[in-house]
DNA sequence: AGCACGCCGACT
DNA sequence: GTCGGCGTGCTC
């Protein structure tokens, strides 16, 4: 009786909460030594073929002759192992989603597709045995000579070459056509160069100690005012890192992730400095990955996806701005990148840097509790005073184009002193709404539940949600009215009026439509120089970005976040808010802000002028715990979409039907969704809550696999999200 | 998700 | 007579 031969284990990108066995290719016997190595199988009727990864080896359950052999092993070692590939277990498991749909979430496209892994091992030259006595005798001097001079000392890497003598590709190659030098493996990693760091503040050097003390993983919240230099933290933390001999990955927001930021981090660390984000391409992507697999770079920077690197030597991990919602994966696997980067410190046994001017409420949570250590940065680096506030009272006066007198004085004043002034309102567009004022009718989307947005000055319509399009109506289609206006102001409205009001001004307008390409904000805050100027924009603006000539910053819209029906509203107000202010006075001089509303008493202003972002934070966490809602209960939403709104409905009854019912957890709903038709698709959503997240993942844990036996599912679109951010 | 199989309407 | 609609079931 022979043995049965072990098969292995494929986790495959397709939405189907199971793996697959194989067989091997013929003529390869299973082993643990597959485990983490990329597979080709065939899969499904067609002669389809997928790639997989190899999750676990061993006996077959079924009969193995069942089964299908795997085409190809593309990986000798393991692409996946040790803490990332337990860590992307974990994130199957907390976000309830198929392994293989995990994984091909983590590897770069090129990777997942089967490439191979791009060769990491770096190249130098160096002398030969001729070389050497050559350099030894008199000869003509040149440039292949001092190169070879140089060599004869040392092996020189190729990137170290590039940086120090341009050109010297030239000089090599006549060395090696003489035989005097040749191209070798370079083994080891550069040990960091060490880079003058400025004196760090009172609040920055503790803050450093801090983070010197102690070993293994240590959750660290950097809390520190906008200007108060969170970065020196890092750059510090990083050097020891580094210095130390292992890696560091540092996470930073969507819109973070700037030339500026990379070449600052670049200076100061004396190592390369490897950049990912989506604006790279597939190989660009794959290699940054191979070699923070291979060791051979010691520090990422790099958006939400940069947090499924491999660290083989990690030291640390830093989220800057760790409250910004673009950590949080919006499809496929929802995953929070700033929730991962904790789980991966964790495993890793390394410490993992928080750092915000406003704490996430979770975080902050955290910390107040004493999961996570809170460190305070209080003063501005530079002795930068922070801005004065003040509020303007805009009820019973007149608004022209979204624009107060006392405001506009305001930025009067800001240019008359020859410095810059930002006009802040989160509303790209003309007009936000577009109003026949006989009947009280308005544009709105065919597809969406939505006003259509004005623009171009009045003479197109622009759905935000779906992108159409709609040329403007005459006269009113419900009455004839020839009365139709714009009403309220966009980004657009504001750059217009302030244009004609100041037309010797500089005027940029920075939105989502000016500031299309990555570069492009870059090109705009070039434009207005060190002038007088003003900056009109939407919350692009908020963040980064050193505007030494900038003193004053007007916000105009925040009466609309004011009243969201959002339980995160009030948080992502605040920290907008004083995101915003903090781009008014970050050098010598001093800031002003003003905040143009109609509700000037409104508890939430009240709170963040007296008490700033630390009060207005208390004020929401003590409504958070007495609604039970995050950080005080765990949530998971069950989204659908279908083309009729009966078919949202049967799968959200059924579904809550399939729910059971246990100790502190509960579904609720069908909610009715804020926006219950999108893009021409009915939508709904159900909210699950629990007091305890174990419970919470034992009931999730229950209810997918009667989710996917519902036969309703079938006509719906749906997914679950674990700790959403949006109810919607 | 993708793909094939399968059983009912309007076209060359 | 067939092309094709999308319901249903399966993928080692």
């Amino acid at each position: 009786m022979p043995f049965p031969p072990d098969i292995l284990r494929v986790a495959l990108p397709v939405p189907l909460p199971r793996e697959f066995d194989y067989l091997p290719p013929a003529g390869q016997a299973a082993g643990p030594d597959w485990l983490g190595c990329r597979v080709r199988v065939p899969f499904g009727r067609g002669g389809g073929e997928q790639v997989g990864v190899v999750v676990g080896t061993g006996p077959a359950s079924g009969d193995p002759a069942a089964l299908k052999a795997a085409h190809e092993r593309l990986d000798t070692a393991p692409l996946l192992r040790g803490e990332l590939f337990d860590s992307l277990r974990w994130v199957a498991a907390y976000y309830h989603a198929p392994l293989g749909e995990v994984i091909a979430t983590a590897l770069p496209a090129a990777l997942r597709a089967g490439q191979p892994l791009p060769d990491t091992r770096r190249h130098g030259w160096a002398a030969t045995p001729a070389g050497h006595e050559a350099a030894a005798r008199p000869g003509r001097e040149g440039r292949p000579r001092r190169l070879l001079q140089e060599l004869c000392e040392a092996p020189r890497d190729e990137d170290d070459l590039d940086q120090r003598s341009p050109g010297w590709r030239t000089a090599a190659r006549a060395l090696a056509d003489r035989g005097l030098a040749e191209r070798v493996v370079m083994e080891g990693v550069v040990p960091p160069r060490p880079i003058a760091a400025p004196r760090p503040t009172p609040g920055q050097a503790a803050a450093i100690s801090a983070l010197r003390t102690g070993e293994g993983f240590r959750p660290v919240l950097l809390e520190g005012v906008t200007g108060s230099g969170k970065t020196e933290v890092y750059l510090q933390a990083i050097s020891d890192c580094l210095a130390a001999g292992r890696q560091a990955l540092v996470l930073v927001p969507e819109i973070g992730l700037t030339p500026q930021t990379l070449s600052r981090f670049r200076a100061r660390l004396g190592v390369p400095v490897l950049a990912f984000h989506s604006g790279l391409g597939d190989g660009e992507r794959a290699r940054a990955w191979a070699d923070m697999a291979s060791g051979r770079a010691r520090v990422l920077v790099g958006t939400r996806s940069a947090v499924f690197c491999p660290l083989p030597e990690a030291g640390l991990l830093v989220v800057d701005e760790e409250h910004d919602g673009s950590y949080k994966q919006q499809d496929g696997v929802r995953y929070h990148a700033r929730d991962l980067a904790l789980v991966r410190a964790s495993r890793l046994g390394v410490p993992v840097l928080l750092g915000s001017a406003t704490p996430s409420l979770e975080s902050l949570h955290n910390a107040l509790s004493g999961r996570y250590r809170h460190l305070r940065l209080g003063e501005r680096a530079g002795g930068a005073r922070p801005p004065a506030v003040r509020v303007l009272d805009v009820r019973k006066r007149p608004l022209r184009d979204g624009l107060s007198d006392a405001l506009l004085d305001a930025v009067g004043a800001c240019l008359a002193r020859g410095e810059q002034a930002l006009v802040f309102k989160n509303r790209r567009g003309y007009a936000p709404v577009l109003l026949c004022h006989d009947c009280g009718w308005s544009a709105h989307c065919a597809r969406c539940d939505a006003a259509m947005t004005v623009h171009a000055g009045g003479r197109r319509l622009v759905c935000h949600h779906c992108g159409a399009r709609a040329t403007p109506p005459n006269a009113c289609p419900d009455c004839a009215s020839l009365a139709l206006q714009p009403q309220g102001a966009g980004t657009e409205r504001l750059e217009q009026a302030l244009a004609a009001r100041f037309p010797e001004a500089c005027l940029v307008r920075v939105d989502r439509e000016t500031t299309r390409r990555r570069d492009a904000l870059e090109k705009h805050l070039a434009r207005l120089g060190d002038g007088p100027g003003i900056l009109v924009g939407t919350q692009i603006l908020a963040k980064g970005h050193d505007l030494p000539r900038l003193t004053l910053v007007a916000v105009v819209g925040v009466d609309e976040g004011l009243f969201s029906a959002d339980f995160r509203a009030g948080e992502k107000l605040a920290q907008l808010l004083i995101q915003v202010a903090g781009r008014a006075g970050r050098a010598r001089l001093p800031g002003e802000v003003v905040l143009q509303t109609h509700h000037p008493d409104h508890p939430l202003l009240g709170t963040l002028l007296n008490g700033g972002y630390p009060a207005v934070a208390a004020l929401q966490l003590a409504e958070r715990e007495a609604a039970a809602f995050p950080p005080y209960a765990h949530l998971a939403l069950l989204r659908a979409e279908a083309t009729t709104e009966a078919d949202v409905q049967g799968f959200l009854h059924e579904a809550h039907a399939a729910f059971e019912a246990r100790e502190g957890v509960h579904a609720n709903g069908p909610m009715p969704a804020p926006m219950a038709r999108r893009a021409g698709k009915a939508r709904g959503q159900l909210l699950v809550d629990a007091s305890q997240r174990n419970a919470l993942h034992a009931a999730l844990r229950d209810w997918l696999p009667a989710l996917r036996a519902l036969k309703s599912a079938r006509r719906v679109r749906w997914s679950l999200d674990v700790d959403p951010t949006d109810l919607y």
